[in-house]
DNA sequence: CGCGTAATTGAAAAGTATCAACACTGGTGG
DNA sequence: CCACCAGTGTTGATACTTTTCAATTACGCG
């Protein structure tokens, strides 16, 4: 759901103070903005340093498909430096996004030359792969109740953070669907 | 669906050669294997060399989810070497299968000295990534006849290679919405 | 042949989407 | 201060899709 990333967070702003040439720029999104755009070319790897952002991937069908939600330390932008592919997703902010921003080149170079960046890599696209089997697994093969329980569970304010086109999306759901079991829920 | 990795396996028979130590060995699994189990410590990271395999999640409601189906050159277990947890799935031969397994301390080693191992790992990871966001969007957001279409396009002998039942988990649906699906597809 | 596994099918029940109408909220401008 | 607007949230009725359950049938193999 809401994914975040100290470690890694922790890493950049060390890497960012000992940052002599300013290859590592801070920069703001207004709510609404998108930071990346699906189907288009991405120069730099991004970290959240403060916010919220929604991460989807827009269908023919017009739905959209929202693959996480991005807290502080969450990377976005990485998978394209390996692929050499065009975006795959939009990236947008829910909330005004403070992030964190390194050039292709130099994000390359770290991975060659720095064998903790390089790591923590590794161990965060891992967690990715993990995460998202995990989620789409559960959300399968439970019910549309045990799915809001557990994210209720595990968010209880999720409800005023995120508007609810985006949960009834991030739950594969119209909104009509969503309305309806939380109302449910409420008359246990 | 069945995911193939040419480059990386033709990188592990190359480095299968030079390997005086045999830390790299050949192993074999027949149908119905469980190579990995779901839950359990895991010790190598494997490089599928001929046959398939498939990747699959048990909920506790009993269901499978199948992640993906593994052919020549798909990787598995390397993520547990990351992320230091238990493996969060099973794969099991669905033919049988051969396969290389390096044990952990030898792939890290790999990763920390070999750098176009390295690069060739970080690339697998992201088109994992990649593959299942677009594979699930796209699941998501149209309908099964449109799911279904699009599978036996890419893989017109499907139904002759996998199990139904398989397919059905697969899609995320039952064996009778499947059947149901098809028989519509052949009254045209 | 006989056994177990996989595949097929119908009927009823359950779950979701679709559509359309209406309510609530915060901001804008007359 | 109020009317208006846009965006978001809410709800009912209906149609559609998928699951569930149960009963058969087909197939591969010792």
């Amino acid at each position: 759901m809401i994914r975040v990333n100290k470690a890694f967070l922790e890493y950049i702003v060390k890497l960012k103070s000992q940052d002599s040439t300013h290859t590592i720029i801070e920069q703001e999104a207004p709510k609404g903005e998108k930071i990346i755009t699906q189907r288009t070319v991405v120069f730099h790897v991004s970290i959240v340093k403060e916010g919220l952002a929604k991460c989807y991937l827009t269908e023919d069908t017009g739905n959209d498909f929202i693959q996480e939600f991005f807290g502080a330390g969450e990377v976005f932008g990485e998978l394209e430096m390996f692929t050499e592919e065009l975006s795959f997703c939009t990236i947008e902010a829910l909330t005004p996004v403070t992030y964190y921003k390194i050039p292709k080149k130099a994000f390359l170079a770290l991975i060659q030359n720095d064998a903790k960046f390089n790591a923590l890599v590794l161990k965060l696209m891992a967690s990715k792969i993990r995460y998202t089997a995990l989620r789409h697994s559960y959300n399968q093969s439970h019910s549309l109740e045990a799915n809001l329980k557990r994210l209720l569970n595990e968010f209880p304010d999720l409800l005023h953070e995120i508007p609810k086109n985006d949960i009834a999306n991030y739950l594969g759901i119209t909104t009509r669907s969503l309305n309806r079991a939380l109302k449910a829920r409420n008359e246990f």
